[in-house]
DNA sequence: GTTGGTGCAAAATCTTTGCATCTGG
DNA sequence: CCAGATGCAAAGATTTTGCACCAAC
C-alpha cells in the first residue's frame, strides 16, 4: 500500500531530473508513517534521525521544498509559527480543510468541499480563475464547546 | 473618517488598560493609509519611520500583536514568509477572502462569503462550532490567464 | 564519470526579550 | 507618581547557503 507512493515520488523525481535518494526516502517514509499529523520541519527531522541518524536538518528543508515542487507533500500553515507539511492526496482535486480549536488547538479535518459555486461566482465576477485554494475554519471543538 | 478609526482604537486599547501613545497611533495611521496593501512588518516599519524616525521595529512587533489582541488587525500569511497585517473591518462578520495570483504574485479580495452552509454542515458532522475562517484561492487572476 | 545530493557550519532572516529610561493617565 | 511602553542591543529561532565530499544513475 505505501510502496506505490515511493514509487510514484521515483517516477515524479525522476520525470524532472533529480534522485531518488535514501535522504528523500527516509522523509517519504515519515510523512506516511504520520499521515494524519501536520508534522513540523523540528518533527520530521527527529523522526528520520531515528533510522537515519546522520541526515542533516538541511537536507529536510531541501527536501521537502523538493517535494512541495514536485507536488509529492503540501505545506500548511496552522499559525504557531512553524512550517507544517503533509502528503498531498492523489485523490483529492482540491486540498481538504483544517478545523482549528481556539481553546485546546486541536486541528482537525473536513473532506467536504463545497467551494465550486463560490469559484464559479469568483471567476464570473472578478475574472480570476481558482486552481487551488486553502481554507481554515477557526473555532471550538466538539470537546471544547 | 479615520478619526473614528482612531477613537475606536483608543478606547479599545483604555478598556484593556493600555495606553494609546504616539507609536501604535503611527501604526494605526499607516494601516489606515494603505488598507489595500497587505503590508509586512518591515513595510510597516518603513512607513511608520518616515513620521516617527525614532520608532523601533520591536515597538512595531510588540504593536501590531497588542492591536491583533484587541481585534484591531488580523495577522495574513500569504506564504510569502512574511506575516501580513490588514485592518480589520468592522463591516465584516466574518473575514473576506484573497485571491492569489500564482503567476503574478498578486493579491486581491472576494467579499462574498458563501461558508455559512458549509460551516452549518460541519457543526453537524464534526460537532466543531466554526466562529471564524481563512480563505485563500491560488489561480491566475485576469491578467495573467 | 557526471551531475546532482548531502552534511556541516556559518550566515542570513525574522522575531523576541532584558533592561534602563521614558511617558500617558 | 506609577504601571505600562519604548529603544536598543543582544539573544533566540527558523531557514538558507557555501563548499568539500559523496552517491545515484
Amino acid at each position: 500500500m505505501d510502496g506505490s507512493r515511493k514509487d510514484d515520488l521515483k517516477e515524479l523525481l525522476k520525470k524532472s531530473g533529480y534522485k531518488f535518494t535514501d535522504q528523500r526516502s527516509a522523509v517519504l517514509d515519515v510523512l506516511i508513517k504520520h499521515k494524519d499529523s501536520h508534522l513540523s520541519i523540528d518533527d520530521i527531522y527527529n523522526y528520520v534521525k531515528e533510522r537515519n541518524p546522520d541526515i542533516g536538518i538541511a537536507t529536510v528543508y531541501r527536501t521537502l521544498t523538493l517535494l512541495q515542487k514536485v507536488g509529492a507533500v503540501v505545506k500548511l500553515d496552522l499559525d504557531d509559527g512553524f512550517s507544517r507539511y503533509e502528503l498531498s492526496r492523489q485523490d483529492e482535486d482540491h486540498r481538504h480543510h483544517h478545523l482549528i480549536c481556539t481553546n485546546c488547538g486541536d486541528v482537525s479535518e473536513v473532506e467536504d468541499d463545497l467551494l465550486d459555486a463560490l469559484e464559479e461566482q469568483i471567476l464570473e465576477k472578478d475574472g480570476f480563475l481558482v486552481t487551488d485554494h486553502r481554507v481554515k475554519f477557526y473555532g471550538l471543538c466538539k470537546k471544547c464547546r
